[in-house]
DNA sequence: TAGAATTCTGGAAACGATTGCAGAAAGCGA
DNA sequence: TCGCTTTCTGCAATCGTTTCCAGAATTCTA
């Protein structure tokens, strides 16, 4: 449990030589650090990063704020996340704020956050501009995944064009009944995201002239029971049985894929099934998506906060920014099987 | 930006004083208790954690090391510490520990963490007695999950007899030949938790009588795609199919129904198959499988450490805990559609 | 080789809380 | 009413760094 004191006299510098040797900070002789670093290493020294931070008001911990860890698209992020930030030599403070968490009383628990944290990153949660404000005004940067959010850097791939990718691919096989299932535009945690993947597929149908009414679109559980008791019940009767579907997440997708099966229905033959998201399972199904990368994403945002930290005056890019989603084709889509007569 | 002497100056007290109300440490009046809680709030007053830990030795935080996030497993056990930590008014810091990270490079930098957390919860994390000897010298209680551990308390499900409780089911409904497709016994990252499975299953045949040779194992990647591809090889073989499948976890398991489902075989009129975990996915697929709770061996790790924080001289259960797992039937399993002739 | 510029080092003042100690105020039993 | 205990409060030391400042040593420039 030894002290900068300790280093000191071993080295046989002052406390203010072993901090500019150890943290790099200033000059120092090269003999001398070697020295301190030597003493330091003997003695199993280490920082005090509570004493380190009192005096530099640096704490090298990035809050994450994520509504749920258990699904693949955030526990990618905390990965993308965590890797970013011990390459830079900071820690992960990881905040679970549950969606129904009443009135969001954590986000105030947030202002505690503030003196344990040097940013923020905020994962699909809608932040008003007098928060964004207030932490910005504390010094915190922050970014978001999710958005667009007023005052603050955020990243997400763009829903609406992501979904309009995948419609107007079905449209491109020469599909003209494609159903979409996709979340509850009711009850949608983060930044509309149902909706705006309901637009993108509505305005591809449009564009291609084609037209839509309510039961083009239905609403499931946002997992794969979800997609699966939502199809069930769709391709159940023939009648009603599109020959596409665009699904608003792979894992719904997988679902309407398991039922499809469950029923008798080939895929692709008798139905195409396309989702988004780039899913891990997608491969195995041979399910064709739009391909997103929450990890890089989770990276890009550290990037951002980090920047903002070190580098001062840098300032993130305004607003919000598009990353990437590509569609990749594997064998759950293709022409339907015939023209309706 | 004010701080304990904004509040002190305008609650017309001391700083000490100030401390003391805020922390409800040592004796104050209720009312110069309540004027401190006024200016504290109206100043938006908060503790710096820097200055409270650089003087008390604590930090509020623990450190969980996890060595992958993206897994059923592992994410619900963040859930569950995350939940029961911020319950208790600490933080959490995260650190993905890759299991092939060159010489377990970041639990040297344990080193470092351990003037950042107060106490380390390692999930599934081999550390060598002198590596608990270290952190315990400093002061930091440990918890594991997985185990056992010379030194530390761990907790995890018995999987020798989860194993042959799941194993034992199958003989109970009167197959005999049944194959194991478990984790690759080579190449388990933790605690031998794939042999271990083995072994459960081996106690269970040997006791029920039947003999097993290298054909009764078979080794996959232990996720839905690893289950199918092994199964998928398996069942292709009509002369090699067994009456029943163990499934060395419910994510193989439902690679292994999935397979089966593509081959024609039905489960479980001609396939039994039984898993490990109480996955999610599970329900859907019906199946019958042998349930644990990484969320509450989560939340009963951080119960062993924040008591041995709080409570001096407080020591856990010495060495292993075991938790319940429970056998919970569904449909996937039945008897052999006849015995063999 | 003198003077300026640069590199190196130590002393001491922060940073913002917590807490031991001691004294003042209040409560209490007889 | 008097002592004794209990409650309340402030002073000042302390936690372990970082960093400003000034002075010493070294290197560079002309």
């Amino acid at each position: 449990m030894s002290g900068i004191e300790d280093v000191a006299r071993l080295a046989g510098v002052s406390k203010a030589t072993v901090s500019r040797a150890l943290s790099g900070r200033g000059y120092v002789a090269p003999p001398t650090r070697l020295r301190v670093s030597e003493a330091a290493a003997s003695l199993g020294y280490v920082v005090s990063s509570s004493a380190s931070s009192l005096v530099t008001g640096r704490t090298s911990n990035v809050g994450v704020i994520i509504p749920v860890i258990n699904q693949w698209f955030f526990s990618s992020i905390i990965e993308g996340v965590e890797r970013a930030l011990v390459e830079r030599g900071y820690d992960l403070m990881l905040y679970n704020l549950t969606k129904t968490h009443e009135e969001r009383s954590r986000v105030f628990e947030y202002y505690l956050v503030r003196k344990r944290v040097d940013a923020v990153i905020a994962v699909t949660l809608e932040i008003t501009p007098e928060e964004a404000e207030t932490l910005l005004a504390l010094g915190k940067p922050i970014a978001g995944i999710g958005g667009p959010l007023e005052g603050i850097p955020t990243l997400s791939i763009d829903d609406v064009a992501a979904s309009r990718l995948a419609t107007e691919h079905l449209l491109l096989l020469g599909h003209r009944d494609i159903v979409h299932v996709g979340g509850d535009v009711d009850e949608q945690m983060d930044f509309h995201v149902h909706s705006k993947r309901l637009k993108g597929y509505m305005e591809a149908l449009t564009a291609a002239g084609i037209a839509y009414d309510e039961t083009s679109y239905i609403a499931a559980r946002f997992d794969i029971p979800g997609g699966y008791s939502v199809a069930k019940q769709l391709l159940g009767d023939p009648r009603r049985r599109p020959t596409a579907i665009f699904a608003a997440s792979d894992e719904v997708a997988i679902g309407v894929i398991l039922a499809a099966r469950e029923l008798g229905i080939s895929v692709p033959d008798d139905l195409s099934v396309i989702g988004i998201d780039g899913h891990p399972l997608a491969e195995m199904f041979g399910l064709t998506t739009v391909v997103q990368r929450p990890d890089l994403q989770g990276e890009q945002a550290v990037d951002w906060v980090i920047r903002q930290l070190e580098q001062p005056g840098w300032t993130p890019p305004v607003h919000h920014t598009t990353v990437p989603a590509n569609l990749l084709i594997r064998s759950s889509t293709a022409p339907p099987r015939r023209p309706t007569p």
